[in-house]
DNA sequence: TTGAAAGCGCTAACAA
DNA sequence: TTGTTAGCGCTTTCAA
């Protein structure tokens, strides 16, 4: 900037008023400047920019996912950038991979960074670290999951009620014998979605056979080896509940491989690209990834932009699809 | 800092010692400038840290992607993302959308935040707006389309040969009227895929028919009505080449509406998820997105590392998989 | 081993 | 309308 300045015959305050488009210069020193920066390719900083700021603006918020290559999770990427792209802001974004330590390692080298706002789906079980951050002015928003010991806005899937409502689909269906096919067990989701599945039970008197419930099924690979497992027993279940998008394609695997997927009922937490196209289609209680990204980054800017009204948490609700996999009626059996 | 240093009742750069693991500071020092940092809930600032640093290191590399909700996109995406995070950096990710006004747009401004390298999956026919950034030091890879108009490194599929590879298999298979179904005909990987698509065929002596060829299917749905179209002329197809995922999903769409899924082979380009668990299987020419991100993120930082050896282009090679959909024989006809 | 002081590129306050 | 000057939070040079 100072050789632009030099180079223009101006000070660096007029090449500076140039760059940042204030009006109150002439119209030929401007002309000068713009010159200037052209002729040496000045290209202004914009680290220095933030740095020196006093409103102490970065253009940059954070986002912390646990995987960006996940199919919901990079949707939901994308709204958040172009919400963020709307407002002026870049996105940094990295994946966190559900390790608690890592969570924390990544958001403070965020914070790091100066980002203005933080949007954060969490692994970790205590969040008060990031108090001190609020406190200095950075808007944090929760995704997925609510914050643990602070308080912060959140945006939810209705992981309860999504559950419930799939899982009655399949009671309503005819179903008695239905599976929990869950994942890491630790997780406050999981737990949410196995809740949901128990009240459905519950709500329908049907007994909790906790022999039908598989928990921990972190892979697709260990999803299809737990319903095949399931699947073989002796008395096995008439339909599926899979609690996340993964297991769902597991246990589609799995009722292949056993020559089921014509006889035994499935639902599946979350939508996939192309459960429409599979033979049955797949029945899904889905939610909108593009709606999750885009409110939770309204929310954050509104908090960016002085917006100091209550702590809100957003919940979306599950739709269910029905495409087939959910409507198979269950199997007359001569025992019953 | 300055509250640090003068909690702990030293001087800044002792601090500074502290927080960058410098070995030259007395044990007792260290403790008391730990201690501050705690009390004060300290958090070093690394707009700081990069803006007054000699060699410049702003800790961060730019990614540009046509869409980091495009599945194999995302995936790239969290390859990238671990290479750079294994050497320090953050990644700042930004959507292009297949235009070279934006993707300019967005490259300048991730020079203006000076990242230490650039990974670009480029829009546009022209990349000489770059060289001055490269000579001043930034490392740039393209990504999936090499440069014009300048020298940078490349990480490119074998569009052309894994077309070639793809409408070869059908031909072997015995077809003789295979359809090509691209996308945007003036993107250079399209016209790489089509030219594979016209060797195959002179390369067994097939004419081309151009009324088999359909461009500018830009949307699955697009896809899909081009599909429908072709499939219930006349004279229809016995095979379809689709030249990207998204167009592969039209058309198989199309095949279930007007029955032909299991009569019209289908080969596509670029694998997707679940292509396995569809009926039949649908056979693709496949290319890694690990494969492509890490290599182009470990090429970028060969170079921001000093690296300064010729130019290249690294041409990945697609993966024919056969699942049913590409093996499919042509329909026995009175007429030949 | 530690400290004092300069300065990175820019913006903000103030003066002209 | 334009210029001068100070200083953001840190690293670096140089001296102690």
């Amino acid at each position: 900037m100072r050789d632009v300045a030099a180079l223009a015959g101006v000070s660096l305050r007029t090449v500076s008023r140039v760059i940042n488009d204030d009006p109150t210069v002439a119209d030929t020193l401007r002309e000068q400047v713009r010159g200037a920066v052209d002729q040496l390719h000045y290209r202004p900083n914009l680290t220095a920019t933030h740095f020196r700021r006093r409103d102490g603006r970065s253009f940059t918020v954070g986002l912390l996912l646990h995987d960006v290559a996940n199919p919901f999770l990079a949707t939901v990427h994308r709204a958040v950038q172009d919400v963020a792209r709307a407002h002026g802001c870049d996105v940094l974004a990295a994946s966190g991979t559900d390790d608690p330590l890592r969570e924390r390692e990544v958001v403070e080298r965020l914070i790091a960074r100066r980002v203005e706002g933080l949007i954060i789906m969490p692994a970790g079980d205590d969040h008060s670290y990031l108090q001190a951050e609020q406190m200095s002015g950075t808007a944090i928003v929760f995704l997925d999951r609510p914050p643990a010991f602070l308080a912060a806005d959140s945006v939810l899937a209705d992981n309860r009620k999504g559950a419930a409502k799939g899982v009655r689909h399949l009671l309503s269906g005819g179903h008695r014998r239905i599976a929990y096919l869950g994942y890491r067990q630790s997780t406050w989701t999981n737990q949410q979605r196995y809740q949901g599945y128990c009240a459905a039970l519950r709500g329908r008197g049907v007994a909790l056979d906790p022999a039908l419930v598989r928990q921990d099924l972190c892979t697709a690979e260990l999803a299809e080896e737990a319903t095949t497992e399931l699947l073989t027993r002796p008395d096995p279940p008439d339909a599926l509940f899979a609690a996340q998008a993964a297991i769902t394609i597991g246990a589609i695997r799995a009722l292949r491989s056993v020559k089921q997927s014509e006889s035994t009922a499935l639902v599946g937490f979350d939508d996939f690209n192309t459960a429409d196209l599979l033979e049955p289609g797949i029945t899904v209680v889905a939610h909108d990834p593009v709606a999750v990204g885009s409110l939770a980054t309204e929310i954050l800017f509104r908090r960016i932009e002085g917006d100091r009204s209550p702590i809100t948490e957003h919940v979306l609700k599950g739709r269910l699809i029905q495409r087939g996999s959910g409507e198979i009626s269950p199997a007359f059996e001569l025992s019953r």
